[in-house]
DNA sequence: ATTATTTTTGACCGAATAGTCAAGAATAAT
DNA sequence: ATTATTCTTGACTATTCGGTCAAAAATAAT
């Protein structure tokens, strides 16, 4: 008896500071020192509730899929394409998932359109 | 007088094994042991011709935008632009430059088209 | 053949990496 | 209030990271 303590935090709001956090540097570019200074949560928190550095991708990948920031969704479905995808299977399917739920004539165009402004190299409209 | 011992390999061969790493693997995702193993070579001679492991990429997209081969060009371009553009003013500018000069109308489908096709969405026409 | 210059070699480095874990603090259920 | 269970803390680890360097080998020019 005695189910213990509670989360002190709210894992929603820190996948959305995870996942910008990985926007801004990417995957391998984004350290768990990194997403401890970003979260002001210790790496054990973040262990037990996600498992690993790649759980918390794919849990703020996942969370992304199912809202309505188009900035989040985005950013993050680009890293998972070019990042993530080759080193994790499941990633790939997620992506798949979408792709397949999410097709369009003008898919490529979206996603090519979302890299240029990613990488800066367009701003606004054009 | 004397001119010194001639570089033993063709940096043009070495550029080319080092893109395909860098699209296989990603930026981040390469590090120079792998470059190490891929090319046969040694941290010395790579680092006395390339200077670091970003001009190492820099030469090989440097080199890829030259050539005919598009599979590298696109593959070196989209890690270009979603991982080593936000460390290196210098790539953006490289990326800035081949778009300012590349831009179609179905430049944005032909991007996306490519990410597809790199994530292994796609693999064909469709 | 000597020499000045260059490249190659491979051991080495400090820093950063993802991940672990035992101990302590908190708390839900009894 | 006790207790079983959970989360938090932060120090710790082994490995990998990009990069360096002195010595050795090679060679182009004289």
């Amino acid at each position: 008896m005695g189910m213990g303590r509670n989360r002190k935090f709210d894992p929603t709001v820190v996948l959305h500071d995870i996942g910008w956090l990985f926007i801004k540097n990417g995957y391998n570019g984004t350290s768990l020192d990194d997403i401890v200074k970003a979260t002001g949560l210790l790496r054990g928190s973040l262990y037990s509730t996600f498992g690993s550095k790649l759980g918390m991708f794919i849990a703020a990948f996942e969370l992304s899929l199912h809202e309505e920031d188009t900035q989040l969704k985005w950013g993050l479905l680009l890293i998972a394409m070019l990042e993530v995808a080759p080193q994790s299977t499941k990633v790939a399917q997620m992506i798949q998932t979408w792709y397949a739920t999410n097709q369009t004539p003008d898919i490529e165009a979206q996603i090519g359109h979302a890299l240029l402004r990613h990488s800066g190299i367009i701003t606004k409209g054009e």
